[in-house]
DNA sequence: GCTGAAAACGAATAAAAATACAAAATGGGT
DNA sequence: ACCCATTTTGTATTTTTATTCGTTTTCAGC
């Protein structure tokens, strides 16, 4: 069963991007990304994972990620133009140890999930919310090393180096 | 009918002020309150209320209120071992004027909401994932002076430096 | 007051989710 | 490799939750 902690992974990643309203809804999405499973199993990794099924806005039933409904927007006060960079709708700024990653509006949460699974050295966390993510670095990272690997993960990279 | 606000009201004030893991439960602390309804009523009054049935830190279910400190998704990335401490299942890490702490998934919100309250001299702000939380620390905090006052925030806090 | 529409409700039931239990897999420690 | 302890899993089941459906209540307009 090595492939519990990948299993965990997608259920995260199908929760936040779909709206599903019951198990055996999830259960075959799952089925679907190559991890059949079952009900039981689900039902256990949901509690692991704090998944709820709460309500949404239509008050129709949806399994959400703790706090996917009231997350907090990260404000993007705008730096200097010299240390922007651009990858396809993403932009990338350092500021001391931190990187923040701006995505088009909704597309934080899968871009860090590409960022955390790609296990770079130089990332010691990410956080993320609507269109922004709060990358905290090593302190011995090289912003173009971060860069540079953050090229190859985000997809559809055409990106230019401005500084 | 005039009391089901009142209902309602009430069922928010139990909610938030113990912790149930069934709607039978919740019923019947309804009752001593003299509001006695029915499993369907509560059901309904839930789903309106944006309550969910989520796990607390034991893994255990409990009813909770939709809670203002909320949060998105997060990353897991391991490390560099010079700079992380354990705390129970909890690591913590540091880099520049940042503290990264991981926690069992679904639990960072918890753990924030617990450093937020202690209201240390050195925390500026957090914030809270699934399982991981950005602290940003006072220009002058020492690491060992967060690392022992979170140790004594942190339930079940075996815990030991590795430093 | 009465009447009709809408909302609230409970009993019964359907649907969904959690768990008991046994089996299978995994990870050490020899 | 083997053994033992622990974790993970599936089946079957129980428990819990959501909803159907018929009834009652509430309230606005007469």
């Amino acid at each position: 069963m090595g492939n519990k902690n990948s299993r965990l992974e997608v259920i995260k990643m199908i929760v936040s991007s779909q709206e599903l309203s019951t198990q055996d809804d999830l259960l075959r999405e799952l089925d679907k990304a190559g991890f059949a499973t079952t009900q039981a199993t689900l039902s256990r990794d949901l509690k692991k994972l704090g998944i709820v099924k709460a309500t949404n806005e239509r008050q129709e039933y949806v399994y959400m990620m703790p706090g996917q409904r009231r997350y907090q927007r990260v404000n993007d006060t705008h730096m200097s133009v010299h240390n922007i960079h651009r990858l396809g709708a993403v932009s990338i700024k350092f500021s001391g140890n931190m990187c923040v990653v701006h995505t088009p509006p909704g597309h934080a949460a899968h871009v860090a999930y590409d960022i955390d699974h790609a296990e770079l050295s130089e990332v010691i966390g990410t956080i993320a919310g609507d269109d922004t993510i709060f990358i905290v670095l090593d302190e011995e990272a090289s912003r173009q090393d971060v860069l540079n690997h953050i090229a190859e993960i985000v997809p559809s990279g055409q990106y230019f180096i401005e500084q």
